[in-house]
DNA sequence: CTTGCGTCTGAAATCGATTTCTGCAACGCT
DNA sequence: AGCGTTGCAGAAATCGATTTCAGACGCAAG
């Protein structure tokens, strides 16, 4: 591979020369037009390493998330990409499969490769930023903020969302609603409960503990959740889900089971990703995933331009269809 | 940030001796001991563009898609990372959105950046991977081969699978079998295309050119190909789908103009994502992504491990499913 | 006591770009 | 004519690790 010592001695120029053409200062038109020459001729690529070496920061922003086959993220990681991209920068996606051990990696990676910034759906409340912020690098947490870390964040508004969902199934007439909640060390999830029994206590409705069942956020752990919820003694009538991935394994499990939704009523939190079929009996609130993703974006290349200010959060909502 | 000459002035020892204990190398245990001592007490954490640039290779690998919203996709990568980390390589993922420009980006950024390999799923025919190829870089393609590359591969076969799919339709009595193709420029859509016409012609069903819409392998071309289906002069009374998300987007058309499938016969080439309710008249075929992706990441790391044989290509088999 | 071998260590070169600092030339102005 | 600008170019230091090379030391054998 050709160096910029190559295409400055074919150049008849010196390195500095060449560097220069390549990064905007001034040069002679003449220079420039035998140093472009010369790089052609060697199919001269610039070696990104040297220049983060010397830089001490690349021009890639890592995208961190748990799931990268949850729809939701990955509309996420296209807003983010969107955004990213116009600004000049290159997006790496980096799958944590909600493992701590594998988002510490990640996080180490981009700490040493000196990436520009990072954007980080954490994998859990325990997942540790520290690498990023011991370092201060530019950094925004997205859709969900690890315990108490001090961080530009980028959230939904979780428990009015499942407030949302959970009253389009009592005004649709159900009484005995239940929640199949997601891991109880994920911020989202906790709040999404809190969200379903607010408006179950205001309704008066009961909201006992056999009404709440935790799963993974992945579609099996949906269809588990709702078997077992199946199996109560005093079955729900109706059920939050409050994923979009344990809302399809909850169908699933309802299928299964030969129940059909308006039979019982399912709300999700989150869109029901790919659905064919008109959701008769399934209500949805809807995330603004793409906006989310856009706004965490703008939010680190503030900070990589340099914004000092005290972190931010920004909060977006939910949107009830059906 | 502490770097290998702040560890070596706090244990008393050359930075060469430092650099030995991350490498494993001969170094007395008592050297050991002080060097990671000291690299803990400064939160030591090498600086991987210093090690890159010197040992001109680092130890992450580039998965370059075209589309990360798309189910296959992600399962294919979920199959690299877990056979690339299990090697001790992280993966990165970078999606080019189906676009040539974006594409060339991506692997202009693997390859300055020195990383150990990239497995690519290419955006279309006229992908260009000359600068992996020329510059031997360790790389593999897998799902699509651009046209005439010599590189190591990996893909399905597409022609087999779309005659399997196809033949669904002809036993379950369907006579006038359309296809929504893919991008006319993407080989997998052509031989799927193939595929479909010779099981036509082999059981004597017309093939004419009304018969087919391409389509760009989005949910929403797959039901705007099936709308323009739908207003033909003499009606399909099949149809065959060559990807996951046009199904999606040509059953919402279906369901959208009242048509409900045992009605109208459908084919799906690769499974319908997420799906939550029993397919009745939905054929399929299901693919191997994970293990494409597997696949993919085992012969790239043969090829880092300095493998120098001639180009393979592997190709797996779709399987009927309904 | 010397020779020889093996093990470990440090000095210094190296990877390839960026950037500071210095120098040179041309120009305008008094 | 003398002097301060301005603009451009090159030499050399720099980023932080790896690796080669040569030297120091210990120990065993002759």
């Amino acid at each position: 591979m050709a160096t910029i010592y190559d295409v400055a001695r074919l150049a008849g120029v010196s390195p500095a020369t060449v560097s220069r053409v390549f990064n905007g200062t001034t040069v002679t038109p003449e220079n420039e037009r035998v140093v472009r020459e010369a790089a052609g001729q060697l199919d001269f690529v610039p070696n990104r390493t040297a220049r983060t070496l010397r830089r001490r920061s690349s021009d890639i922003i890592a995208l961190v998330i748990p799931d990268i086959e949850n729809p939701y993220f990955t509309a996420l990681a296209r807003g983010v990409e969107d955004a990213a991209r116009a600004a000049g920068y290159s997006v790496v996606l980096c799958n944590t499969d909600d493992d701590i051990a594998r988002e510490s990696d990640y996080l180490e990676v981009a700490v040493s490769e000196h990436m520009a910034g990072v954007v980080i759906a954490a994998a859990s409340d325990q997942s540790d930023l520290s690498p990023l912020l011991d370092r201060e690098k530019a950094a925004v947490a997205v859709d969900r903020v690890p315990h108490g870390a001090s961080i530009d964040a980028v959230t939904v508004d979780n428990a009015a969302g499942a407030g949302l969902a959970t009253r389009l199934l009592v005004d649709r007439g159900y009484r005995r609603i239940a929640c199949i909640a997601g891991p109880e060390d994920v911020e989202t999830s906790v709040a999404r409960v809190a969200g379903w029994r607010d408006v179950l206590t205001a309704s008066g409705l009961p909201v006992d503990h056999a009404l709440v069942e935790h799963a993974d956020y992945r579609v099996e752990g949906g269809s588990a959740a709702m078997e077992r919820l199946l199996t109560r003694a005093e079955r729900p009538d109706a059920v939050f889900v409050t994923n979009n991935l344990m809302s399809v394994g909850a169908l699933r499990a309802l299928r299964d089971a030969g129940i059909h939704p308006p039979e019982i009523g399912i709300a999700s939190f989150g869109a029901l990703p790919f659905s064919t079929s008109a959701p008769t009996g399934v209500s949805m609130v809807s995330l603004p995933a793409r906006e989310l993703g856009a706004e965490a974006a703008r939010l680190l290349l503030a900070r990589i331009g340099g914004d000092r200010q005290e972190p931010r959060t920004i909060v977006l909502e939910a949107t009830p269809i059906g």
